[in-house]
DNA sequence: ACCCGGCTCATCCCATGGTATGGGGTGATG
DNA sequence: CATCACCCCATACCATGGGATGAGCCGGGT
C-alpha cells in the first residue's frame, strides 16, 4: 500500500550530519513530513563513509560537529568533488562565521533557533540547485565518454576543424594530405555524435576545447 | 610631476558610501594609500547622483544608511543594471543579515571592527571581479551591437545556419529560394565579422540564440 | 522624382566538404 | 600468427558552400 506522503522511490533525499541526535531526529520527521526521504549521520566520517544512493539531494551540516569544523568540512568535501549542495546550520555562530560559509558556496546559513519553514525552503532551493547540476554533469560525462573514444588524430583534427581551419589548412599544419583530414574529421563527427559542424562546435565548447 | 603613490589616472575607483564622515575620510585614506582612487557619498541617493567615470572598481557600503537599508539599496543596483562589486559594512548586524547580503551577491560582508587588511583584501578581489565583469560586458556588447546591424531576415538565417542546417533546408524552412539564403547567409557572416562558420556558431552562442 | 536598402531570384563557376572504394604500413594483443 | 585499431594516402564522384553578375520589386526618405 503506498505512503500517505510519498517517499521512497526515487524522491530527493536530506542527509542531516548533526551530533545531536534528538535534534537529528526532529529534523528527520520534519523532512519526511514533506514526503522527502532523509538520512542522518553523527559525524562528518559517518557521512564520508556511508554509501549514497545516485539520486538528487542535499546536505544539512550543523557547524560545531565532533572533529573537524563543519566549514572545514565543507571545503573538504568540495575538493573531494561531492557537489552536494550544503545547507549549514549553527547554534553559537557569528557573522564571520556565516560569510565564511557562504563564501565556500552554502546554499544558506541558519542560526539556531530557526522557522522550520526557513530549512525547507533552503532545503527546496538546495534541491533543485541539485537536480540542475546533476543534469549538467550527467550529459557532461555523456560527451566527455565520446570524446575520450576518439583517437589522438581525431582530438586534433577536430581541434583546428571547431577552431574554423579548412581541411587543407588543417591538413597543412598536421603534415598530413587532406583526404585523411576528411576520414579522421568524419570519425569524429560519428563517434561525437554530431550531426553538422555546428554541432560539433557546441560540443567542443562544452568541453573546453580551446577555440583557436 | 607624477603622484609619489601613482593615482587618478586610469586607476580602479572604491565608491564608499557611508554617513558616518569620520569613517568614511579613514577609509577614503585607506585605499588611497595603496594606490586607489575612492569617492565617497553620504547616502545611497548621493552615490545614485553622482556621475561615475567608466573604469574598474566597487562598492564600499554600510548597511545602515540613513533611508534605505545597505541591502535593499543593493537588491536596487542589481535591478538597476549597476553590476558593479559590493561589499558590505555594519555595525550591529547579525547573522541572518549577513547571509542576506552573501546571497545577494556581496563579495564580503565585513562586521565592524574589522581589520583594514580584511577591507583591502576584500577591495581586491571585488576590483578584479569587476574588472573581469566589464571585459565580458565590453565584448558582449560588442557583439550585440553587430547582430543588430543584421536585417530581420538575415537573423532569421542565421538562426537556422547556426543550428546547423544547410542552405537548402533554410530555404525550405523559410520559403525562399537557395540563392538567397546564401545572400543573407553571406551577409550575415560579414556583419557578424565572423570569418568562418565555427566563429559564427560561437558568437551566437555568446548572444544565446537558442540552438535549434 | 529619385535613390537607397532590404528582399527576392537566376545562371555560372569554382572551392570545399563528404563518402565510398581500395590500398598499404605499424604496433599491440590474444 | 592472426587480428585489430590506428595511421596514412589515392582516385572518383557528388553535394554543398560561396562569390560574381545581373535583375526586379518594394517602401522610406531627400
Amino acid at each position: 500500500m503506498p505512503n500517505p506522503v510519498s517517499a521512497s522511490a526515487d524522491t530527493p533525499i536530506v542527509h542531516v550530519v548533526d551530533d545531536d541526535a534528538p535534534l537529528a531526529a526532529a529534523l528527520d520527521s520534519l523532512f519526511r513530513s514533506i514526503g522527502l526521504q532523509t538520512r542522518t549521520y553523527g559525524s562528518a566520517q559517518a557521512f564520508l563513509e556511508a554509501k549514497k544512493p545516485d539520486l538528487p539531494g542535499c546536505l544539512v551540516l550543523d557547524v560545531r560537529l565532533p572533529g573537524v569544523s563543519g566549514l572545514d568540512f565543507q571545503a573538504q568535501l568540495d575538493e573531494m568533488g561531492i557537489g552536494l549542495p550544503v545547507i549549514l546550520m549553527t547554534g553559537h555562530g557569528d557573522i564571520p562565521m556565516s560569510v565564511r560559509g557562504m563564501k565556500a558556496g552554502a546554499v544558506d546559513f541558519l542560526a539556531k533557533p530557526f522557522r522550520d519553514q526557513d530549512l525547507l525552503d533552503a532545503v527546496s532551493i538546495a534541491i533543485e540547485r541539485d537536480r540542475a547540476r546533476r543534469a549538467a554533469a550527467e550529459s557532461d560525462a555523456d560527451l566527455q565518454a565520446r570524446y575520450e573514444t576518439l583517437s589522438p588524430r581525431e582530438r586534433q583534427v577536430m581541434a583546428l576543424v571547431v577552431a574554423g581551419k579548412m581541411n587543407k589548412q588543417v591538413a597543412w599544419d598536421l603534415e598530413l594530405s587532406e583526404i585523411t583530414v576528411k576520414i579522421h574529421r568524419g570519425s569524429a563527427m560519428r563517434k561525437m555524435k554530431a550531426r553538422t559542424l555546428p554541432d560539433l562546435v557546441r560540443m567542443a565548447g562544452s568541453l573546453k576545447i580551446p577555440a583557436q
